[in-house]
DNA sequence: GCTATTTTTAAACATTTGATTAATCAACCG
DNA sequence: CGGTTGATTAATCAAATGTTTAAAAATAGC
């Protein structure tokens, strides 16, 4: 079978959302790029607020369960930033606008977003910073802030895609280049974040 | 004499386009919220979408130009790097959702609003890589993608802000804890920096 | 003080938009 | 076949929204 009229307006929904934002999406833009009719949208989802409810909850997963998994692994630490860096660019690089789209909806302090997202995240202790506090331990890296350690690499992974139309504009890229230049990310951001963590202090 | 309505009407559609992007922000909003009424809006501004864009070019103007200003400054790199961080954390404490509402309305490859930056900015030698290719030559620094620095060094500032809501919600902060934060990494992130542009390599 | 101009107001207009309805069509099951 | 259920369609509704209008109020110039 084919694919199903639900998931058709799913798909459809979530491409126009992630692109447009949830104020500037109408239903019909959704009906109609899923090929179907309004009174279809509602038929499935209830309402428009439903369906992107529906749409960001799996966006915001989509986006930070992953980077949170990783962190969390039983790695060595070299492996563990290489690999972040390296499966979250190559997550990214399927879905650019993920980050932004996730991130502009939750704009503003008392969002309705904000308050779902903050019920669909695990508490749990973070593995990465008390990994780094034990190297720390061991003098296998400095000791140094390692919060800041930690926003700075995701930073230097997702900002790069929430600028991209900066950026191709500063840098004069074509979209071919920008995938290059992320790509050679990979290595340019575990290197940076380890030289900081392994020379010696001033 | 006081404010006037003109001014009235600018300030309130900054504040709730910001916080709300052009598609879920009303005109209705914009005339509430300055205290006067829909008319006076389209009165002063000819329409909704003029009135955006004027907010929009002079978000943009804020949030990049400074950043390009000081790069491009004659100052000692070192003192250079510290001194864009101070200035961006400090201009983006006072607005924190500068960023992301530019960047949130610039998605999209054919945007209007990305016709518009591409407009708005100046061409001109990037003196900041020059300036990281000279101290390369005289061996201060390793050679390494200057490119990949810069974009970098803009990530570790702007990031955070984009993702405020969300880091607070990880990190379990308050909004003073936050601002304390990015207070912070006016020292962590010059000093990955140029760890990274310092260190032997590898 | 009178006129001309600018500013402000309340009301209305035409679309757009989210949602619903009632009827039709399709599929499955006994 | 008959009937029940689910899927689809076209039409419609009420509210929201961007914009305009015409009149009133305030201001400026002489």
């Amino acid at each position: 079978m084919a694919i199903s009229t639900e998931e058709k307006i799913r798909d459809a929904a979530k491409r126009i959302f992630l692109e447009k934002g949830f104020g500037s999406t109408t239903t019909r833009d959704i009906a109609e790029s899923a090929d179907t009719n309004i009174a279809l949208v509602n038929y499935y989802f209830h309402s428009k607020e439903r369906l992107f409810q529906e749409i960001f909850q799996d966006s915001f997963a989509e986006t930070f369960a992953p980077a949170t998994r990783i962190l969390n692994d039983d790695l060595p630490l070299e492996a563990k930033i290489y690999k972040f860096v390296d499966y979250m660019t190559d997550l990214l690089k399927k879905d650019p606008l993920l980050p932004v789209f996730v991130l502009s909806e939750m704009r503003g302090e008392n969002t309705k977003m904000c308050e779902m997202a903050s019920k669909m995240q695990e508490a749990g202790p973070n593995k990465f910073l008390q990994q780094l506090e034990r190297e720390a331990e061991k003098g296998n890296i400095r000791r140094v802030d390692f919060d800041q350690v930690e926003v700075s690499l995701m930073s230097m992974v997702v900002f790069p895609f929430i600028s991209m139309n900066v950026l191709k504009l500063k840098k004069q890229m074509s979209t071919e280049e920008f995938y290059r230049f992320v790509e050679e990310r990979k290595k340019a951001i575990p290197e940076m974040i380890l030289s900081y963590l392994r020379c010696r202090e001033e």
